[in-house]
DNA sequence: GCGTACGCTAGTGTCGACACTGTCAAGACG
DNA sequence: CGTCTTGACAGTGTCGACACTAGCGTACGC
């Protein structure tokens, strides 16, 4: 159940915009949503004869498309092998979590420094809508907005390689969201921290805008390995182990 | 008069090992190489039937090598338009330099936490040897050798996410180089900079090795801009401005 | 029965051709 | 004399074809 302005939000992630033609964006949102919404699995050979035929096209631009994903960390591409969706290690999770950490964290500070009132009020209009999709429980809708509440923050301090960098982990960190979110509870936790943050920017306090993030940022990556966990704990006894051996 | 370690540096920073074909990862060198070391302007076209001649292959490998290059920030493409060598604004320059700093002082903390003595031994072993470049003024040298120091020590810390974007970062810079450590005595300066900050992790300091990593980055930084000053200082009057109302 | 060598096939990387579009210059028009 | 239109050309995006290779099943040797 995708929400509907997916595409639209993964066309700017992606800086699709008058960077790429309309063709290979169109394949590249398909296949970026496609990894995001589990439609495709962590792994899942990614043949480009098989999409260039699903979309009437050469393999041209379907290689394009994929490159594009490879480089925000979504399709892993090695030459001459087929290009698979990524399937990150739980360390590459961990890393990335980290970083993103940091960078938030400096996000905050920037933030703090540069944000007008006016702007703070919009980012708390926005939160609060989000509480409202947070108690409808709606995962999706919620999710998008989580997204485009921090596009709108990098928007602000206007640091062009951040917003870059940040995006890009978001992506990342975005194919995890069924691991992390769904989580029964995650919502109302998840919410409760974007308030508290809000505040603290209204507080202009940098060093509590900081330290929230990192403690969020390490609850998010908490939930995200417990459900990896149990994800593991269910699939491997079967015997269903996607690569490895099972000595 | 590039330092013949150059290309190995590139394959490595542009992960072009395996993951590309040897022809795309030719091309992508000597196009890379050459933005660094300044045989190919900043604005310049780079157009991709030159390229083909080039190198006597097809576009098609030519466009993948500076699709590679895009990511990288080296070279601007936008569609049906043709590729340029990348020319950031000044603004661009000091937002990659504030994440920059941010990400070095990240991965000073981690140093201190996590090399060996051995490792911090190398690493003061490689600092030594650029004080010698630096007193010769070898400026290519040093250069190459500061690139391979701060590789060593991601790969010591072993976050595969921070490296990737460090690298990245790195080769923006690297285009800036003959704006910042051509300076005399800047050399000097920043290989002062780095001892200081190798004592720093010997001594487990790393509030102080983040801060000396902010500060070496912000004079980087000032180093660059003084230097684009005088750069625009002589080339503006005589009336070349590459783009944007003189008014 | 197990491991290895061989051959087939699906899929990749590269190519040259073609249609379309941005770009620049010469001419038309005021 | 300056501005706008027009047209040619250069350069891009896409295509279908081809050579080559990785991956896999089969047959063979042991």
């Amino acid at each position: 159940m995708p929400h509907q302005d997916t595409p639209l939000v993964l066309e700017r992630l992606l800086r699709l915009r008058d960077r790429r033609e309309p063709l290979v964006a169109q394949i590249a949102e398909w296949v970026g949503s496609g990894i995001i919404e589990g439609r495709l699995q962590p792994g899942q050979d990614l043949n480009s004869v098989e999409l260039s035929n699903r979309f009437e096209t050469s393999r041209t631009p379907v290689r394009e498309a994929l490159m594009l994903l490879e480089q925000e960390g979504l399709v892993e591409m090695k030459a001459r092998r087929r290009p698979r969706v990524a399937s990150p290690s739980l360390q590459d999770i961990r890393d990335i979590y980290q970083v993103r950490r940091q960078l938030l964290a400096m996000l905050a500070g920037l933030l703090v420094e540069r944000a007008t009132e006016d702007e703070l009020t919009e980012l708390r209009g926005r939160v609060e809508s989000m509480r409202d999709l947070a108690d409808k429980e709606d995962v999706d809708a919620y999710f998008w907005s989580h997204v485009q509440l921090q596009e709108r923050m990098t928007e602000i301090v206007g640091n062009t390689t951040l917003k870059q960098i940040l995006d890009s982990l978001a992506l990342r960190t975005l194919m995890l969201r069924h691991l992390s979110l769904t989580r029964t509870g995650r919502l109302a936790y998840s919410v409760d921290d974007q308030e508290r943050l809000i505040q603290a920017y209204e507080e202009r306090d940098g060093e509590l805008a900081s330290a929230l993030i990192a403690g969020a940022t390490v609850r998010a990556l908490r939930a995200v390995e417990e459900q990896l966990e149990q994800d593991t704990a269910r699939t491997r006894p079967p015997g269903r182990a996607k690569r490895g051996r099972t000595s």
